[in-house]
DNA sequence: TTGTATGCGTTATCAG
DNA sequence: CTGATAACGCATACAA
């Protein structure tokens, strides 16, 4: 049992005396090549546990049947669902993916980037960190033609298409539906305003109040991390807030929920005395009590759509899209009731 | 500016009239050419935008540079911690991630199996699907001497690494910790016992009981899919027992989640009628009403042990352990406290 | 310290 | 339908 060397399509022609051209051409079920040696070779290349090289093939062909992905962390539900749709979509279309984590530093982002592009990769995914700005460190994909899709964390780009929900009519539902439940008095918690995904959510919410003819006020606007601590530090600053809110929208679940624990334990309850609207529908959404009222963000089809486009893409089969609105919705659940 | 064509170690060469040889050398640092030579050339390498095509590298050296990850799925909060941990060390080793997912499905796993070993990855790490018994489709890697590394979800493997927690102790600890809280009534809530990690989990269950003299029941444990979904139809099970448990522990947060609320909603009180232990330590334990008592495991650190355990092996600088036990620990939370 | 020559395993071009 | 042969870009044994 040779089990230490590679067997290639030379070893298989050798043996089968024939070329190694009419090997390739059939292992890659060329239409050129007959039927019958088509099978002697398939069986042959079976039995001798042939694999092709990808390397030697990617050598040749200049393609690496890859697809990169840049993201700010792996570890949220949020961005886990949406690997795991894109990785659903790429196994299937037989791609690979190398996935790199800028853990939110632009510097991370540009290493990968770099990796990812000598990687040669055939595509590429992003979804940029916090306070990336510029896009330089794209511009060699760009160059190249290598196709880049932006999701979530998006930027403005020429070419590149985006995939998104339009977070602005989001925040513009959450925030009037708690206008509806009769409060008006609104505090929005948020990560810095700089990345599209914070700036649409803040536009939403100053415009459902303007419709609704309630003064902005720019102390009910608290900007952090979007952690469940950063969330517990907020509970504090809304404590103090005089008169006290009466209702608190937060751009994600988790954030929220370390805010409604803290302020249920400083003796403030909900919804009765403030109503709470998250952002993601989070698994935790559905655990805290009371279950907390939030918007659906399709992550695992998101990574779908994403993977699928980048895919039509590299195959020219794709009109070009600019940007891809996915459906986001709002669920209502006790959180936000109407106060007794 | 001619951005189509890619810059080879050719292009180096002829304009600094030396051969690619030196080039290549001088490209890896190689110490026997002269600094003078090799500034030289990593500046004009540099300037022209050169980078190296690893396919012809690895078509020459065998090497991949390439790790696989195979899991059972991405979009858990354990997992993906798995993930980010390994990710984490293999990065910053020079190492690509090839992640396939196996939904749980055999089937799945063997066909990721598959292209990875295609991908000739040059190394593995893997978590197994719930019910994959045979290992066959690891055969290739191991007669090819592809080091192989198992976590979590394991299984006696020859030359292979596993690297665990004390599952049997963890639960031995879970178990002991509701009997010291005056409770004797003990359901269990698990996957089917195949796995490594549930077969200790339950071990460590009947353990303790035995040593407390506490009778073993079979009807007393429930087996499911460990889900959310799980956890409530398993409350609906245990609310029909005769006489009612006073202590429930589950193997997965998720699912002892659904389980209490599904029993509060029956007008059950925790602790005071039953009380829980968890394990995972999941987010949401911190969230759920009461906190869940859990067993604390260690996802990210997991994984950054996994890698850099298989990366020594490929450097050929490890001594191989055939386990590697990590520490897990419970964690005490509202949820078990004693009855009043 | 540098250069020459060869092969890694494919695919693609041309000729039969 | 099949075969011979030239790239693809790099690393390295051997020579100088």
């Amino acid at each position: 049992m040779s089990n230490s060397k590679e067997v290639t399509i030379y070893d298989i022609a050798r043996k089968l005396n024939i070329s190694i051209a009419t090997v390739s051409r059939a292992l890659k079920d060329d239409p050129v090549v007959s039927k019958k040696t088509k099978k002697k070779i398939a069986d042959l290349a079976q039995e001798m546990g042939y694999r092709s090289n990808h390397f030697a093939r990617n050598l040749r062909t200049q393609r690496t049947n890859t697809i990169g992905v840049i993201i700010p962390r792996i570890n949220s539900h949020f961005m886990s669902s949406v690997i795991a749709g894109i990785e659903n979509v790429a196994t299937s279309e037989g791609y690979n993916l190398i996935i790199s984590q800028s853990s939110e530093s632009v510097e991370k982002e540009m290493a990968g980037a770099n990796t990812l592009f000598n990687n040669r990769v055939d595509g590429l995914l992003v979804s940029l960190a916090y306070d990336t700005e510029s896009l330089e460190h794209f511009d060699p994909f760009i160059k190249r033609k290598v196709p880049l899709v932006f999701f979530d964390r998006t930027a403005e780009q020429k070419e590149c298409t985006s995939i998104v929900i339009n977070n602005q009519k989001a925040a513009y539902e959450a925030t009037t539906h708690l206008i509806s439940q009769s409060r008006r008095n609104i505090v929005y918690i948020t990560a810095t305003p700089k990345r599209n995904v914070y700036i649409d959510r803040l536009q939403g919410y100053k415009q459902a109040l303007a419709d609704q003819h309630i003064p902005y006020r720019e102390d009910h606007v608290i900007v952090g991390n979007l952690s469940q601590e950063a969330g517990a530090e907020a509970a504090a600053r809304i404590r103090e807030m005089q008169p006290l809110p009466d209702a608190v929208f937060v751009a994600n679940d988790n954030c929220a929920v370390g805010c409604m624990i803290a302020l249920k334990q400083m003796g403030i309850r909900i919804p009765e005395d403030i109503a709470f609207v998250g952002f993601n529908n989070d698994p935790v959404s559905r655990v805290v009590e009371p279950n907390l009222t939030t918007i659906n963000y399709p992550g695992y089809e998101m990574g779908e759509v994403a993977a699928r486009n980048l895919i039509d893409h590299l195959n020219g089969s794709s009109t070009i899209h600019s940007t891809i609105i996915l459906r986001s919705e709002l669920v209502l659940r006790e959180s936000s009731a109407s106060k007794k």
